[in-house]
DNA sequence: CGGTATCCAAAAGGATACTG
DNA sequence: CAGTATCCTTTTGGATACCG
């Protein structure tokens, strides 16, 4: 892979590179990770990712549904009931989100021995 | 992995996920993929990532090199001259975020017509 | 319950001018 | 050349109120 083709080309970004801000999205990544595990309720989704409001957690399951990642399952009933779960697309892209937080995980040690030497070097 | 641990708490992300988002930061991500592969001058890294401005790419590289990711070094001579590459645990970072932007760009087909059948139903 | 619409505050991002 | 400082525009995110 090379840097180019995912430049900016005039006044817009290259597709790939919005499908990735998609899922690396601040609730992005988290529903993703969410949803892996198991279908969620809307309303059980907002109590999962914790303080998300009701529009960023509706904007980032849209977006996911319309890349494909996310099916929606609104069942007519009343009250409404709404269930979401991954598609297979949509698990890939967990995977791939989740290797790269657990890489995070993994190496925050070092991340933070690294910001104190860097803070220190300074002070 | 969990969703919990990767919540914010009160007013605050969780550490790693400061991490995640400064590697798939818009320009963290051209950044590493361009260092991956040979180390740059500041200047060069401007061009190769197209319109970035100086601000913001200063910006994310001292981010990242506080991180640990980057090394910078700069050379005591008129004109200045400094030039970035990546450290080990940068080029582990590097290879996460590029298995992740190489997943988007073999499934950008599958998304496209995701969001073609999408906006279609809805018209 | 699961949204949408509107408004507003905060943060990100960029243009420009300046400096060692 | 490689930044820093300042100002300003754009984008993001959330609070609130309302709807089917």
């Amino acid at each position: 892979m090379t840097v180019s083709g995912w430049n900016l080309d005039s006044d817009q970004m290259c597709p790939q590179r919005l499908v990735l801000e998609h899922v690396t999205s601040r609730w992005g990544v988290l529903a993703l990770i969410a949803l892996e595990e198991r279908s969620h309720r809307f309303s059980e989704l907002r109590r999962a990712l914790g303080r998300v409001s009701e529009k960023m957690l509706t904007q980032t399951l849209q977006t996911l549904e319309r890349d494909g990642l996310v099916h929606r399952d609104a069942k007519p009933v009343i009250p409404p009931r709404v269930d979401y779960s991954l598609t297979d697309l949509g698990r890939e892209a967990a995977e791939q989100v989740r290797a790269l937080a657990a890489w995070t995980e993994r190496r925050m040690d070092d991340v933070h021995k690294a910001r104190a030497a860097y803070d220190e070097a300074r002070s």
